[in-house]
DNA sequence: CATACGTCCTGCCAGC
DNA sequence: TGCTGGCAGGACGTAT
């Protein structure tokens, strides 16, 4: 699930690779993952230069020379890697829905093309970028600046940047009914958490991810402003999480598994307090809390105790998902 | 308006 | 062993 430090890892390794490069050709495999037409797409695209790679929420951007943007979310299974081979090789191997993956890569290869990949842009280096997408939940759009700047302006603030500050944090908590890890994962609200840093950061601010928004006293919000922003930092750091898919453009796996303290561990100890941290779903996601630290459920202020026991009910115990490749 | 829920898509894995 | 059904979730569309 790529979420913010994935879609920096990417956009930062991108941006030394790929800024100066030309887009000799655009090649979209896969019409459903590109925002409209393939062709105007395409067009839009060919012959322009990469001036940098940047990121914005969860999705990584390339500035064209004209200021346009491409802008890449990568859904659940998105990756972009540049590979050194030429198009030749990949256009040899089939991959139309439902015929088998594609060749293997040769062992020691940076990061290999599969079936799945879905847009390729050959470079005038001779190297090619690959968008390769397995459940192409992904979205690949071309914006000319004025739909880039609407765009953007209706994601929140970037966690990170200086402007993010408690106070908007609480201004995105305080109104609202919604549980609060819902309330994160709102990209108008605050752009480019998802469900994994949002219950990290929940764990770290030691708050319950159902406990609503409006209920969170100040002291929450502040601590909860402070977590969210170290928890992304750390992620940056160990170039994101990889649970099964992810890969940085590299095609390495990110080093943060082994830093989570909640999400995917129900039932083992909260390092913290050393009770079992569990699994409830709710707003069709799972959380993870421990109760001993982020409260029980029980005592969650402003919740319905019938709510509450709802939710509870749909733990899982042994089940955790990505849980055996952490 | 705010909130909730279904939908897309494929791979994986538990269970029969 | 092989098949099936449920589950994972980011963003968006529709319903309440």
């Amino acid at each position: 699930m790529p979420e913010l430090p994935e879609a920096e890892t990417i956009a930062r390794r991108l941006d030394e690779v790929l800024s100066g490069r030309i887009v000799a050709d655009v090649t979209v495999l896969r019409e459903d993952v590109v925002a409209g037409p393939a062709r105007r797409f395409a067009r839009a695209i060919a012959a322009k230069q990469i001036q940098s790679v940047a990121r914005r929420g969860k999705n990584v951007v390339l500035l064209l020379c004209d200021q346009s943007r491409v802008v890449i979310n990568l859904g659940m299974t998105g990756r972009l890697f540049a590979c050194a081979g030429g198009s030749d090789s990949f256009r040899d191997t089939p991959s139309a829905p439902g015929a088998p993956d594609g060749f293997e890569a040769p062992q020691g290869a940076k990061a290999s093309i599969s079936g799945h990949a879905a847009v390729l842009f050959g470079l005038d280096s001779g190297e090619q970028l690959v968008y390769d997408d397995t459940r192409r939940f992904g979205r690949l759009a071309i914006m000319p600046p004025a739909d880039w700047s609407r765009w953007s302006r209706s994601l929140g603030p970037e966690p990170l940047s200086p402007s993010f500050t408690a106070k908007r944090l609480h201004r995105a908590l305080a109104k609202s009914r919604s549980p609060v890890r819902s309330l994160l994962l709102d990209q108008k609200k605050i752009a480019g958490v998802g469900n994994i840093y949002a219950i990290e950061a929940l764990w770290e601010a030691e708050v319950h991810p159902r406990l609503p928004g409006r209920a969170l006293i100040p002291q929450d919000v502040t601590k909860l402003h402070r977590s969210l922003r170290r928890v992304l930092r750390n992620a940056i750091q160990a170039r994101g999480t990889t649970l099964r898919d992810y890969r940085t453009a590299e095609g390495a796996m990110g080093g943060f598994g082994p830093a989570l303290r909640a999400y995917g561990r129900a039932g083992q100890p909260c390092r913290r307090c050393a009770r079992k941290i569990r699994r409830v779903v709710f707003s069709g996601r799972s959380a993870f809390f421990c109760p001993g630290c982020q409260g029980s459920g029980a005592d969650l202020r402003g919740v319905h105790p019938m709510a509450v026991r709802a939710g509870n009910e749909l733990e899982s115990r042994n089940r955790t998902p990505g849980a055996a490749l952490l």
